[in-house]
DNA sequence: GCAAAAATCGCACATTGATGTGATTTTTCG
DNA sequence: CGAAAAATCACATCAATGTGCGATTTTTGC
C-alpha cells in the first residue's frame, strides 16, 4: 500500500487507551501518530499531526468529545472522525453527527471491527453499530407516521396557525387576513381547542414537529 | 435457536433470485418462504407469509420497490425491511427510508455480508453499505455549514432558550432552573437582543430553524 | 488582582395573549 | 330548504409577556 493511514486517538481511560494503542500498532498500514487522554491541546495536535483519522471518545474531561468534533471540522475538515463511545442517547449521538463525526461506534465493538471501521471510514465510509443505525434511519421515518394526525382544522384556522407559525401577532395576523382581532382570537381559540394546547408557544411548536403547516 | 427467521424475497432478475434462493437456504436459522419477481401480489403475498424479513429490490416491472416498501410497512410495520439494489442515488435512498426500509445494500455486497445484514436487522440494527451510510449523515451535517450563524449566547441564556423550545412560561422555566422569574425576564431580554426578535415565538422560531437548541 | 462578562434579583408599566360569554352572517351539504 | 359548521365581531377580565431602569454577586480571563 502507499500510504499508512495516520491517526490521533482521544480517550480519557488508560486502560482503553493502551489497548487501543496496542492495537493501532499490531496493525499494518496504520500508523497513529498521538494518544491523549483529553481534547485540551487539541487545535495544536491536530495542526501539527495531521492525521487522516481521529477516534473520539465523548465522556472526557475538560472539553468533551461534542465540542471536540466540530472544533476539528472547523479547523481539519477532510479529517474523518471516528466516535468510540458507550452513549447511546439520541441527543449525544445527533449532535456529533451534526458536528462533523462521519463514524459512530459503541465501545463494545471487537478490536476487528473498530480496525475494518477506521479503513472504512478513511474510504468513505460510514461504520455504524447497528442500534446507532437504526436511531439515525428512525429519525427520518418519523416524520411520515406523525402526518397522519388530523386536527381536522379549518381553511381559516389554518390560516391563523400558519399566522402564529410565521411569528406573528395578533394584530398582525388580523392585518394579514383583513378580519379584526377579535375574529382572530376566536379562531385561535378554535385551534387550541383543536390542538390540545393554550398557548401560542405550544401550537407553534406542535404545529411545527407534526408538520402541520 | 428458537426459530428461523422468516424471508421473502422480492427480485425481478432470474440470475439474481435464483443465487439468492441458493444462499438462503444453504444458511441455517434463515426460512426463505417465497421469491417473487415483483411486488403485484404483494399484500396477499406478506399476509399469507407473515416474514419477518424482506429483501426488496427498488427497480422491478409493474410496481417498484419504493412504493412497495410503503404499502407493506402499512399492512406489516414489524416487518423489517432490506432493500437490495443497485441505485445509490440519494432519492431512491431517502425515499427508501422514508417509507419505513431499516437497511440498504448495494448489490455489490458479498453473500457472507448479506446474511449477516439479515440477522443484524432483524435483531434492531440496520445494516447500510458504507457509501449509503455516509450519505445518510451527510444529510445531518448540510444542515449545520448553512446556518452556523453564532449568536454567543451564554450557558446560562441557552438554557432559557432551551426552555422556552420547550413551549414553557416564565415561571416553569423559573422552577426548573431554581431562579427567579425576574432573572428569567433577564436572560430573556439578552436572548432577544441577540438573537434580533422580540417575542417569544420568533425566538422559538429562529432557535429551531436554525438549530441553536 | 482587577476589569469584563455573566448570573442573579427587583419593580413598574404597557402590550399582548388566554379565556368566558355572548352575537350575527355565510357557507356547506344532506 | 334548513340544520350544522364556519366565519365574523364585541366586550370583559385576568394572566403572561416585553421592556425600561435599576441593583448586587459570581465567574472568568488576562
Amino acid at each position: 500500500m502507499e500510504n499508512k493511514i495516520k491517526i490521533v486517538h482521544y480517550e480519557d481511560n488508560n486502560h482503553l487507551r493502551e489497548g487501543m494503542v496496542f492495537l493501532m500498532n499490531a496493525t499494518p498500514n496504520l500508523d497513529l501518530v498521538g494518544s491523549f487522554r483529553d481534547c485540551m491541546q487539541l487545535e495544536n495536535q491536530i495542526k501539527t499531526l495531521k492525521p487522516d483519522v481521529v477516534l473520539m471518545d465523548i465522556d472526557m474531561p475538560g472539553r468533551n468529545g461534542i465540542e471536540a468534533v466540530k472544533i476539528l471540522k472547523e479547523i481539519a475538515p477532510q479529517t474523518q472522525v471516528l466516535m468510540l463511545t458507550v452513549f447511546e442517547d439520541e441527543d449525544k449521538i445527533f449532535a456529533t453527527i451534526r458536528n462533523g463525526a462521519s463514524g459512530y461506534l459503541l465501545k463494545n465493538t471487537s478490536p476487528t471491527e473498530i480496525i475494518e471501521a477506521i479503513f472504512d471510514i478513511y474510504n468513505g465510509g460510514s461504520p455504524m453499530t447497528a442500534s446507532i443505525a437504526r436511531k439515525v434511519l428512525s429519525f427520518f421515518q418519523q416524520q411520515n407516521k406523525l402526518t397522519k394526525t388530523d386536527y381536522k382544522l379549518s381553511e381559516r384556522e389554518n390560516d391563523i396557525l400558519k399566522g402564529l407559525v410565521k411569528g406573528y401577532s395578533y394584530k398582525l395576523i388580523a392585518d394579514e387576513l383583513f378580519i379584526s382581532i377579535d375574529t382572530v382570537r376566536t379562531h385561535i381559540r378554535h385551534v387550541y381547542d383543536k390542538l390540545q394546547v393554550n398557548s401560542k408557544s405550544e401550537a407553534i411548536l406542535k404545529a411545527l414537529r407534526e408538520g402541520l403547516v
